[in-house]
DNA sequence: TTTCCACCTGCGAATATTCGCAGGAAGGTC
DNA sequence: GACCTTCCTGCGAATATTCGCAGGTGGAAA
């Protein structure tokens, strides 16, 4: 038995995509996974510094791995209204949808299925392939519409 | 006859908003009005000192006020993966949907008249007011898929 | 027209995020 | 294990965007 059966899901997929599986990716995937609901760039970079204070992880690196994660579809990002953008783990199981209030800022969770009939159709009309697990999706909730 | 029936609408929804019609505002508008497509804040910036070399208007005041016409649903915002968000005019006639790429960044727009009964569903389960015209989705397309 | 107050603006500073470059490390190959 | 290529990282600088505050101005009321 070898080494290799360990290795998460994650690191494979970065393999697969020619990436390379490096000590500050674990660590700032190890974070995101920890992290439940959502986390800034700067909460995940501080979770990582508590986490091993002797890491020596750098901002920019937290931005730029979360970026390659996103890309992979392996984390989502959500644009808040407060200027700070916020990211989470975005496993293929959970797919659910944010309802951003533009007047508060509150981001709330719901399923829609039928966005699935959305992707067919957009992926049919225009060969572009939607990311719709996830979206995020802007608008007045219900306290604010009072 | 009054000066009052020269007012545009969106100077009419600023007032029915209780916010006011300052200069900067109207020179604003203008700029967001007569630049076709896409325009990035300091863009808009850019355009308004070219047409008013003396108007002295601050950077922070287009990104305030570009906030608040989207508050208003008057712009809307794209946020784009080159790290510039771009705005553009959101009358409601013109409901369209962008496809983003997350992988070269272009951005297209495609119609989803389907977008409607996800609208109607969001906002009787949940309470919620999408403002689902002017939906940024990101995927892939077709040129990357490759 | 004058007054008055809340809203708006400009400015500079604070944050958030991206970029460029020189050095470091992953992982394939021998 | 040594080597080599390419990708990744840290750092500091550049950008993008937001905030706080003191002063300016719109527009309602007197």
């Amino acid at each position: 038995m070898t080494l290799v059966s360990c290795e998460s899901e994650v690191e494979q997929a970065l393999r697969a995509s020619g990436r390379r599986v490096t000590v500050q990716r674990s660590k700032i995937l190890a974070a995101v996974r920890h992290s439940d609901g959502h986390a800034s760039a700067d909460q995940i970079f501080e979770r990582v510094r508590i986490e091993d204070p002797h890491a020596g992880i750098s901002l920019s690196t937290v931005y730029r791995t979360l970026g390659t994660l996103r890309q992979m579809q392996l984390v989502s990002e959500l644009d808040s209204v407060s200027g700070t953008a916020t990211y989470e783990r975005a496993d293929s199981e959970s797919s659910h949808h944010h309802l951003v209030c533009r007047e508060c800022g509150e981001a709330t969770e719901v399923e829609l299925p039928a966005l699935g009939r959305i992707e067919v159709e957009i992926e049919e009309r225009t060969g572009f392939e939607p990311d719709i697990r996830h979206l995020g999706i802007s608008g007045l909730c219900a306290a604010c519409r009072g």
